[in-house]
DNA sequence: CAACCTTATGCAATCGATCCCATTCCAACT
DNA sequence: AGTTGGAATGGGATCGATTGCATAAGGTTG
């Protein structure tokens, strides 16, 4: 049979109340009571119902984790922190997966509320905003990560893709290239939008026009790198320097570059977007910016346990508009990344901004 | 205030039992009662509290997942059709990361227990075979992917890591090569050993022995690939086909290869196992044993699905010895294996192998 | 010794949905 | 007309833990 607190309680020769509270730890209990209580409660080996507890509390210990996919080394890498910290801190992890379809997301925030979670990591379309200031008037925590809806009252936690984009031109700019070709994601999309800008705005800072015949934008996949590297390759004058801003397209641009005999860094230097380990082996190890995945998923956790223990104190409180919160790119230097004429000055230290928005 | 059953009665003017019914289907209904039912559901815009109903029925619509990380491919691929078939089935999945740490392993499974969960996929350790025939016996649908602990009765999905090592092999043999180099884990490793076995197979049935020169075994890391090639490239004879066994070491395999000039599949055939979208992309593109993550996720969901349709019917019946069911590896020829000697022939056709042990 | 407070405990309601059992209503049959 | 049976509905217990309120036991004080 199972073992309820009921159980435990006649084990103990006690009331139900008394064994709940003998484990909950109330002061309100003889410490010889405790102690007979847990001894029963070890020795039936018993384990509480969660789901009859989170219908007493309205606290289920549950956070729901929305992200498009597991496949993209930024989302899972995020998935882990968060799942990591959670479990530290007692509560279990949902995972919902939306491919960016805003009715899929729509759907699972209402599923996961149906649950009873007490909080939502949100890394979104930015479409159901709407959705979750409804969840949080309903008292569910919520946190958004790298895109914020535009009607979300959510804190948000914003990845510093411009930040990071201009680090990475300034430092080709800075080892003296000028030709320097992007390829990068649509402008559709919010981090080929801000990447994109990152760059236009590093070579205008140095009086330089960006050259439509050196930028490359298209979808996130490889075969679109191996695409844009090749047309990239045929023009003249060739770039000496490349920003690779779309992850997916690097798997298409690194093999083309390999084979086609372009030395790195002696015909081209390049830096990659996002670190994954890949990189840090490739031969010559790549120069990235590192956009701070695991760091996105611990501040996010954090402000979500915050806001978790907020709700334990005052209920049902006024729900403050969130505050946003970025964290900073990093550019890390290897190898792949050298200067333009013989004899020029390696500048060093990587770049990190870390901007309160 | 929130919208429970008995708001959705009251609007309906009918009693909750009979709301209740209209809302799941029962066919004691008159139709006009469920129209009403569902029109004052619809206005108030009623979301059944999934946690009441699953303290009742004791069906949480929940599912744990068990695995060591999201960052190993394969993990990831499964996570993701799991999560997917799931969803799709009406379920929720909960997500415990173990590190492959059986302690950690046993307190996740104890912990989805308490959340009620109808069923766990468990890509595990191995080590806690006790402990989920426990849950079994309390009604938790459990499924083994990829290792089955020796004690566990519930029913398994293995991977063929001996079968896919076997056919890589015999591919490099069909092409005349004999020296065939091996990189794989370590032989503590459950796919460290199948996967060495396969390739002792297949050069033993042509009379062929192991030569301990070629082979290097070590941990699943990028840098064991770096040396354990350097090594290889250092002996002579040398090979003149490798099989890299060890998904991880080939991160630091074929940089090293492109970097040190060795020509693939001219200088060097390669076989590599698990297929990853890098790996179609490289140049060549790399000949891979895929060992079918999404199929084994698949067929694990399937089993569980079964299984939670069962308990649904036979409550509290016995539970069978779970059955073990094996996906095949698949061999994809792509470019980077050829004839050792010149006019060789390329023999087609990938080899599958779906066996149930 | 009564009035009173403190401390520890038990009783019973509660969370929200489900489902067994009883009840009502109406039609059909003897 | 009286009985039977089927269909539709309502009442209330139930899942297991939590918690407000009542109460008992023990100690102190006027």
């Amino acid at each position: 049979m199972r073992i309820g607190l009921k159980e435990v309680a006649a084990e103990a020769g006690v009331s139900r109340s008394t064994a709940s509270r003998a484990l909950s730890g109330s002061p309100l209990i003889s410490a010889e009571t405790r102690a007979a209580v847990e001894e029963a409660a070890a020795r039936l080996n018993y384990r509480p119902n969660r789901l009859a507890g989170a219908l007493r509390t309205r606290q289920s210990h549950l956070v729901g984790l929305v992200l498009n996919n597991l496949i993209n080394a930024s989302f899972h890498t995020i998935a882990e922190v968060v799942q990591r910290r959670a479990a530290a801190e007692g509560y279990q992890v949902v995972l919902g997966i939306t491919d960016a379809d805003p009715a899929r997301e729509k759907a699972f925030l209402l599923t996961l509320a149906a649950h009873g979670v007490d909080g939502i990591v949100m890394i979104g379309t930015g479409k159901n905003g709407a959705t979750t200031n409804a969840l949080r008037a309903e008292g569910v925590a919520v946190v958004n990560v790298i895109r914020r809806p535009i009607d979300s009252a959510a804190p948000a936690v914003l990845a510093a893709d411009r930040e990071g984009a201009h680090a990475a031109t300034a430092h080709l700019l800075d080892l003296g290239h000028e030709r320097i070709g992007f390829i990068g994601g649509e402008p559709t999309a919010n981090s080929g939008r801000e990447r994109f800008a990152g760059y236009e705005q590093a070579l205008r800072e140095r009086g330089l026009d960006p050259d439509e015949s050196l930028i490359e934008r298209g979808p996130f996949t490889p075969a679109f790198g191996t695409e844009a590297i090749a047309r990239l390759l045929g023009r003249t004058p060739r770039m000496t320097a490349l920003f690779a801003a779309n992850h997916e397209a690097v798997f298409g641009i690194l093999p083309t570059l390999a084979s086609t005999g372009v030395a790195i860094p002696g015909d081209l230097s390049l830096v990659c977007y996002e670190d994954i380990p890949w990189l840090r082996y490739w031969s010559p190890a790549i120069t990235v910016v590192d956009n701070g995945a695991s760091e996105l998923g611990e501040l996010a956790m954090n402000l979500l346990l915050h806001q978790l223990k907020q709700a334990r104190g005052a209920e049902n409180g006024e729900t403050p508009n969130g505050r946003a919160y970025r964290v900073g790119a990093q550019l890390i230097l290897r190898d792949s990344t050298a200067p333009r004429a013989r004899g020029g000055d390696r500048p060093s230290g990587p770049t990190a901004a870390a901007v309160e928005a």
